[in-house]
DNA sequence: CTTAAATTTTAACCTAGGTTAAAATCGTCT
DNA sequence: AGACGATTTTAACCTAGGTTAAAATTTAAG
């Protein structure tokens, strides 16, 4: 995601709309059922969207957005609705973020910021479709291979068990997913 | 979806760009390595999208279309790439539709039909996330009680094999999950 | 270094759903 | 009604991944 289908000058009436936060590692970004107000950019460090469920109460990872990416609880930020998710700083970061308010004020009086909106809103549902697909198609196995290709850079900060729970398994099983792959 | 955020008058700059087809039951709307060209806009029919396995040949529901719906194979109409999928109509069904150039081209001259541009893809974006969801987080049974629950008029219409295709899982295991919940 | 905590792997057993093929049903046509 | 084809269910067996708990390993802290 970038802005570089703007010009300068549309980019520049967005000016003071910007904030800057610092967030500690662990920090939330948004809770669930919080509307998510705000788009953010990740300048450094990533973030996580999780799920917790409830019969267990166990953690599942829906997303992770590293630095240069956007951050937002898209679904609860575009339809300003109630979150189901938690998403929260797993490194110290640092975010740029615009509220949902004048994010749709800039839609609504400049072309070129509605422009964006639609790629924006295009880029997510390519993310959630390639997901869908990679749950519908793939085996644990071809998505654990797909995400290293995809994530070089993650693989080695997080722990593996964040990793295992975004691609919709257990720890073991992705444990016995390693072990086949190096036995080959 | 709908037109519904439009004025008249703004939607009237699309007059004469959209046309009618007539479908025959089994005949494609648009086919697999093709870029899908057109977003049309289902008057009659049913329609659905489907993905054939390499392995076996086995076809895999996407997606279906029904009347006051709009069809487009949406991941290769808006990035205009090959797209994976066949989609064809499931019943004899009137379509309009416009084509993508067209389309591009209102988007382009018109802040209006951006702003829709940007409400489709956002729409995309959240059936494609809801789809993540189901497939991360609810068990078979759990996907056919929301599937009938949501789409009480295909239930009906549709053979069961093109259902338990589209929930992700084969004929026989719909047929024990049906037997489960009549025992109950 | 040593120890404690966090992470990852292993093991043993379990379950949902896959696979294949053979019944049952159901629809439709004559 | 009878018969064919399409659809759905059943059955028997198989497998990937779930579950739980313990063991091994890694990491961080003192």
């Amino acid at each position: 995601m970038s802005f570089s289908s703007m010009t300068l000058e549309d980019f520049s009436i967005s000016e003071g709309l910007w904030q800057t936060k610092y967030y500690k590692k662990g920090e939330a970004y948004n809770s669930v059922r919080q509307v998510c107000k705000f788009l953010g950019f990740v300048e450094a460090g990533v973030f996580r969207t999780y799920h917790i469920e409830e019969k267990n109460g166990e953690e599942k990872n829906i997303f992770f957005y590293s630095a240069n990416q956007l951050v937002v609880s898209f679904a609860s930020f575009i339809n300003q609705v109630p979150c189901h998710y938690h998403t929260e700083a797993m490194t110290d970061a640092k975010v740029v973020f615009i509220h949902y308010d004048d994010l749709i004020h800039l839609y609504k009086t400049s072309h070129a910021w509605e422009h964006f909106g639609r790629i924006l809103a295009e880029q997510a549902s390519n993310i959630a479709f390639d997901r869908t697909e990679s749950l519908l198609f793939q085996s644990a196995e071809m998505r654990y291979l797909n995400f290293v290709k995809q994530h070089p850079n993650l693989i080695n900060d997080i722990p593996l068990y964040h990793i295992s729970s975004y691609l919709g398994i257990q720890g073991p099983s992705l444990s016995r997913i390693r072990k086949r792959l190096l036995d080959k």
